[in-house]
DNA sequence: TTCTTATATACGAGTATGCGAATATATACA
DNA sequence: TGTATATATTCGCATACTCGTATATAAGAA
């Protein structure tokens, strides 16, 4: 058993990475990211939202280190740091597709 | 590719997941329950908070399917609802892992 | 019915988030 | 240096969360 302290430490730390991910634009770039790195124009367009916003979201995703940037230019491209964010995402998506099948055949029933 | 708009229903009910987990005692909550399911006063204790932030706490995991209760007398049980939800936490945690040893590494090469 | 225990909710203060619009900064190039 | 493009930050407003305290509801026992 650890420390009290170091538990919610631990906990703190992952609530930090789940409230970053805890906004469907934050997830939708993330997802973005993983298919290809972009830089900010360019996720601005895919997700068709403002510039200002892209760059909010993209500091808060950075500052907890789940992406991480490379100046090319003028241009910043952002590169998603570790897949397992994704595999994590893809989790929690599993979840969400079985609730949605268990409905439809509850529904079923129903009819 | 899926519509714009089916992406963007997705992505907000992952987010809603994911509010759920960004809280550091929501996630011990959680990992307590996997452990084994509590009644609201056992999961207070365990936490060493108040009954009331327990049971906010509960309404917000309960909401969104993370958990789910059983009535037993005047006590409830609260039980984890997908075990995938612990495997998510514990991509997660295995991310920060590997940031920490990471560090580590970095700190012995200044030293 | 009355009392007791378990759980949930309401209220208020404090804090933080999200967005659009405007502005600032940074790099490249002429 | 001056200009253009890319990205970041600030401001103001609306909204929403968290917590402690107090209170309400629900079930069981006497």
């Amino acid at each position: 058993m650890v420390s009290q302290t170091l538990a919610q430490e631990v906990s703190q730390l992952e609530a930090d990475l789940c409230f970053a991910l805890a906004d469907p634009t934050r997830i939708l770039i993330l997802y973005a990211l993983d298919e290809q790195s972009r830089n900010v124009t360019e996720i601005t367009i895919e997700l068709n939202i403002t510039q200002p916003t892209t760059s909010r979201h993209l500091k808060i995703l950075r500052e907890r280190g789940l992406v991480h940037t490379e100046r090319n230019g003028t241009t910043i491209t952002y590169h998603l740091s570790d897949r397992r964010l994704i595999q994590a995402l893809d989790l929690l998506r599993s979840v969400l597709r079985d609730r949605l099948t268990h409905r439809a055949s509850l529904m079923e029933e129903i009819e």
